[in-house]
DNA sequence: ACGGCACGGGG
DNA sequence: GTGTACGTGCCGT
């Protein structure tokens, strides 16, 4: 038969792996029993113990040769099959123990069943293969690959929810498939669902919160109306458990998944990567990091990466180590210190630049992990002492001789993202299917520097993190060396960025210091003017917040509250219509000359609060919650909120949202779900967030906080008596901002 | 004054 | 099955 695999999933009960293999028409569901193994290495001394403890327990093993860690030599190494799936952890935690004093070191053990039979096979996810025996017709870098036409359909429910939450114990109205939507008496849905979900047959059920609630509220009405809701291929759902977990710097919460059985469940809340790059992202990930679909839709690209490089390192012929046991080397405290600086950073002066070219390298940390073969095995490699390629600033160096497995998974990522961008760029035929590929990439790119740095990372090591950041410190300090010999002004700079003032030519800046760095630097645009603001406390330039004008008519903003996820819509709306009135300026003059306009516009909007005639959608504040709310030690919103929802009988795992409206009443606050129409907004806090977003992007050209309070007190004509400004640390001067013109 | 809480960034 | 570290700003105590 000839077919991609879309679906792969371990049968724990039969010790077998559930294959269902989409054909060019229809769908085959393959079962085959497959034996995991795992690997465990002893020295000398405690080979034999370990041999011994495995023929007394029974143990089925052999001894083969591997190597147990990148680009070392092959040697003698017991591998241990256990009896069943589910004997496999267990036994290896015993192997573990049996090694009193983590003499024995273990391999293979932490992995994903679905990845092991498919590397086993060397087959892969959505790959046209052949079976019995496996034999791929395709490789998974391929730029063009066939698919089969898949069929992914939407599905939602309507709930009658009484609280305004819907709950388990909410009556369904009715449910919507694509475009067929079936109502009645529940059991009568139930069953038109299953009937419909058969008929139509989807390869992909699309929902929105599907883990989080609708597919297990189905489940709950179906066995309630004494339905039986076939959802999948086959009957049951693959369930795993919820959490909470702390990643790039903050709580998210993560439903319990609820995959379908030979049908891909996607939901969209859960599927960061699908986000990104849609269903083709997740076929082009699942491909190369060898994981189904189903699975790949939740992951994060750290995983995807991740999996990637296990998967390079199998094919390698090295053994997977269980846990990472890399220790850190030695650091004197100087040393420290030079290692933990960070990115490179330039110290803007707050206020307008006029004509200013941005230039960025594209994939700065991951183009020097792989120009600068950084890997953890040949960073500070034993076969290479005298290194020509020695770290900046740090006394580290790399491997001549090899090529490490870090850059070896990042080339083909970032010529591929690259090719398929110029495929979109150039109008291909399948344009769409190019960019999203592209995106779903570049999560890939963007995550694998901080990975080096991730403790638990299994091919992660401080010490590269510290070399890719003084390689990046280096590169960029001789951009702006370079930048400078050519005339150039800079203006400001951020890890991989420079903003620059002049009159030279910026591609041939780009192209001079592309060859001197071996990495490529492209003009981002050329702004008419940039606005680069500054830090409230203290007066000085904030390092990533601004806004500018493209030449070519678009915009930038960075770091101000429209990029805010917190933002209400009506404020994001407030800076966006004065964005719009500066951005018909030309030059820095022409924005001075503007700003009573602008003024005039934000005004308009407080007004609008002030009179009571925003509509309250635009005013719903968001936030992620970090805790529940017992650990709650301030009594702020979020906590007043929680504690509104906490008395209908709903709770909120730390990392989900909540939304809400703020009121004047004694609550504070109210829910989006409960809004029933009667609330009275906030007006002055409401204002006051108004006044804020207006100054922030106007502060340095005299129109600070309390500037703004006044003008808009006068305006109001004394109904705006709000006066509650906290005492600030102003700049020491006052330094007003300079309006800089480029040199003629 | 200070601590608690939440957000960002890359395209 | 999981990127770190940190700066920034507002708000409550």
């Amino acid at each position: 038969m000839r077919g991609w695999i879309l679906d792969c999933y371990p049968d724990e009960e039969n010790d077998s792996i559930v294959i269902w293999l989409r054909q060019g028409k229809g769908t085959k569901r393959i079962e085959e029993k497959y034996r995991p193994s795992f690997y465990a290495w002893a020295d000398e001394a405690h080979w034999d113990h370990l041999l011994a403890s495995l023929d007394m327990g029974n143990v089925e093993h052999t001894v083969e040769k591997k190597s147990l860690w990148l680009g070392e030599a092959e040697r003698d190494v017991v591998r241990i099959f256990p009896r069943h799936f589910s004997d496999l952890m267990p036994l290896a935690k015993s192997v573990d123990r049996w090694g009193r004093y983590r003499d024995h070191r273990l391999f293979n053990v932490d992995m994903r069943m679905d990845m092991r039979f498919l590397l086993s096979h060397g087959i892969f996810p959505m790959g046209l293969l052949e079976t019995d025996p496996w034999k791929n017709l395709d490789s998974p870098f391929r730029i063009d690959y066939p698919l089969p036409d898949l069929k992914m359909l939407h599905l939602e429910a309507d709930i009658d929810a009484p609280q305004g939450i819907p709950t388990m114990q909410d009556r369904l109205r009715s449910v919507t498939l694509d475009k067929d939507t079936v109502d009645g008496a529940e059991d009568e849905i139930l069953e038109g669902l299953r009937e419909l979900v058969r008929q139509r047959d989807p390869d992909i059920i699309h929902t929105e919160g599907g883990d989080g609630f609708l597919l297990p509220y189905l489940q709950a009405r179906a066995e309630l109306n004494g339905v039986d809701l076939v959802l999948g291929r086959e009957g049951g759902m693959r369930k795993g458990r919820g959490k909470s977990y702390f990643t790039y710097g903050r709580i998210v919460h993560k439903p319990t998944p609820h995959r379908l059985k030979g049908r891909v469940h996607i939901d969209a809340n859960a599927a960061f990567i699908f986000s990104e790059g849609g269903l083709h992202g997740i076929i082009d990930l699942a491909r190369m990091g060898c994981i189904p679909l189903q699975e790949m839709s939740r992951l994060s690209p750290g995983t995807a990466i991740s999996s990637m490089q296990m998967t390079e390192a199998m094919r390698q012929g090295t053994l997977i180590m269980w846990k990472k046991n890399l220790p850190e080397g030695f650091k004197t405290a100087a040393h420290l210190v030079a290692s933990d600086r960070g990115g490179f950073i330039y110290d803007p002066k707050p206020g307008i630049y006029g004509h200013v070219a941005e230039v960025d390298f594209a994939s700065l940390y991951p183009s020097i992990m792989v120009v600068h073969n950084i890997s953890p095995e040949t960073l500070l490699c034993s076969c290479c002492p005298d290194s020509r390629r020695r770290v900046p600033e740090l006394n580290y160096w790399t491997c001549e001789k090899r090529e490490g497995l870090l850059p070896i998974v990042l080339r083909p990522i970032i010529q591929r993202r690259l090719a398929l961008k110029r495929l979109a760029k150039a109008g291909a035929r399948h344009k769409d299917v190019y960019t999203a590929r592209a995106k779903a990439l570049k999560w890939l790119l963007v995550t694998c520097f901080g990975y080096t740095g991730y403790k638990n990372a299994r091919f992660g090591r401080i010490e590269c993190h510290e070399a890719i950041n003084a390689y990046g410190r280096e590169i960029l300090l001789q951009a702006s060396e370079i930048a400078e010999r050519r005339g150039f002004h800079i203006i400001h700079g951020i890890v991989d960025s420079l903003w620059l003032q002049g009159n030279g030519d910026a591609n041939a800046l780009c192209r001079d210091i592309s060859a001197r760095v071996s990495i490529p630097l492209m003009l981002e645009g050329i702004y008419d003017w940039i606005v680069f603001l500054p830090n409230v406390t203290n007066g000085a330039g904030a390092l990533n917040r601004y806004y500018g004008s493209f030449t070519k008519g678009e915009a930038k903003v960075r770091g101000i509250a429209l990029r805010r996820s917190d933002t209400p819509e009506f404020m994001r709306e407030l800076q966006r219509a004065m964005l719009g009135r500066l951005c018909q300026c030309k030059d820095p003059e022409s924005f001075v000359e503007a700003l009573p306009q602008v003024v005039d516009i934000a005004l308009g909007y407080v007004g609008i609060i002030l009179d009571g005639a925003a509509k309250t959608d635009d005013l719903m504040l968001t936030k992620r919650v970090s805790r529940p709310l017992a650990e709650y030690r301030q009594k702020n919103e979020s906590y007043a909120a929680l504690t509104q929802m906490h008395e209908l009988g709903f709770e909120l795992a730390p990392g989900q949202k909540v939304r809400y409206l703020a009121c004047e009443d004694a609550d504070r606050v109210k829910v989006e779900d409960f809004i029933d129409g009667s609330e009275v907004y906030d007006r002055s806090r409401y204002a006051d967030l108004a006044l804020r977003a207006a100054s922030e992007m106007i502060s340095p050209f005299g129109y600070d906080l309390d500037e703004m309070r006044n003008i808009m007190g006068k305006a109001a004509g004394g109904l705006w008596t709000k006066a509650s400004s906290r005492p600030r640390f102003r700049a020491a001067g006052g330094e007003q901002a300079a309006l800089c013109v480029p040199p003629i």
